[in-house]
DNA sequence: CGGACTGTGTGCGGTATCGTACACACATTT
DNA sequence: AAATGTGTGTACGATACCGCACACAGTCCG
């Protein structure tokens, strides 16, 4: 299970000029991020971003009542800890593994030095935050006017896409926490795509069996978030 | 009703430096928004940002039915535009003006001039660009888990914050497309909070009675942009 | 003064999701 | 093989909101 790992798994370190990324890889460790860990708690002091390569990370809005939704979810295109770079240094996000693998941890002194030089670095980073705005837009739209079904659909793409293979390891329980709906309407939801043939579940894996299926079931949201990442951060050798 | 203006009406202009506000007030021009005007539609290239002064804009995410939310507001303590100098130069959300008034008008030539030069202007248009993530972010956890009443309230609260005195002109129909609910709701919402003492109501104009009252019977995301935002763009003389 | 329009109130059945409770299936440990 | 725990299926009434239809009341205008 040992892959080889390099910083340009992850769309933004890839999109650098190379001498840029030469002399950020300097300062990049490669982290094992195990599912359910915490990059950062809400109001928490952030201390260091987190580039992606198989990792998929939430980031959730969490109430006082302890209920929760995701408002966006990163993998291998983005990086985590925005807050860093614009300057607020925390956020009142929290930021949890959603699906386990590696990521390139910069500590963050590095990385406002390297955001002062007003560089490739800087110019994909506020790009990025602006898909991530896109996204969490979209989320809060998709939040008040589409099906549960639809939702399920949306969030198993926004996964598949930031994953090798075609199967995650998710409980339903867990998908409910990042859709802040009850478990058992994931049960329901997730009952109706496996009828229609679309996916296969059991015991925390899902495996999906028809991508075409699921994007065809999905609300726009899906395709409004995709299109705008791929506007933004376009054209990078993605392997 | 021609009331002075000035620059420093406006938050993050008046938490310029002087010399910096000097040099940019040069390319600043005051323009009167009126009530509806859109300031930029979705995926349409924006031109400059706003500083509102004294008016209010919603920023607003349209489905292909035509249904909306609005995702955020803005007054006299941000700007409109933000994609500019985030590098995507277009958005697929709408800003649309909530409450008549005046901003004043950037063009992006000058905004990314002066964005470059790593200056005072570009922390506190990156800082305003992460309160907004959170007014966002909060606004997705709302429309998700908290009652219709809970978020005129909200609603109510960052329109009057944004405002000077205590009437807003809106009709219940705008309302509707803001919160992303049906009219009739907000017809019923409202009349609770008649009920209760806490607004009067007529034709298109909202008076608000008991602040506190508001403020007690909201849910808690308010006061969470509300805290965010005192937090991250503080301290500024505000009149 | 009458008409048209806009904004608001109200009532109805329909439905998606909630909250709760509980049964069952699979997996891992003893 | 039994025991325990975790993940999933199912059923129930409750409820918040929807979609629609329509009545009515201010306001503007000829």
């Amino acid at each position: 299970m040992a892959i080889a790992q390099d910083p340009r798994q992850n769309y933004l370190l890839a999109a650098l000029p190379t001498e840029d990324l030469e002399r950020v890889r300097k300062n990049l460790k490669l982290v094992e991020l195990p599912l359910g860990e915490a990059l950062y708690e809400s109001g928490s002091r952030q201390r260091a971003v987190y580039f992606p390569t198989t990792a998929i990370v939430s980031l959730l809005h969490t109430l006082a009542d302890g209920s929760s939704v995701e408002i966006a979810v990163v993998g291998n295109e983005g990086v985590i800890g925005v807050s860093l770079f614009m300057g607020g240094e925390t956020t009142p996000s929290r930021a949890v593994v959603q699906s386990a693998g590696h990521a390139y941890r910069w500590p963050g002194k590095f990385l406002k030095e390297e955001f002062t030089l007003g560089g490739p670095m800087q110019h994909l980073l506020l790009r990025y935050t602006q898909a991530l705005l896109t996204q969490m837009a979209q989320t809060a739209v998709c939040n008040r006017h589409h099906s549960l079904d639809q939702q399920l659909c949306r969030w198993l793409l926004l996964s598949l896409d930031r994953l090798v293979g075609n199967e995650l390891v998710m409980t339903q329980e867990l998908i409910a926490n990042m859709l802040g709906v009850r478990r058992e309407g994931v049960t329901e939801a997730a009952g109706n795509l496996q009828s229609a043939g679309l996916i296969r579940y059991s015991r925390g894996r899902i495996k999906v069996l028809d991508r075409a299926g699921l994007e065809a079931r999905t609300c726009e949201c899906y395709s409004v978030v995709k299109r705008e990442f791929d506007r933004l951060l376009p054209a990078v050798a993605r392997t």
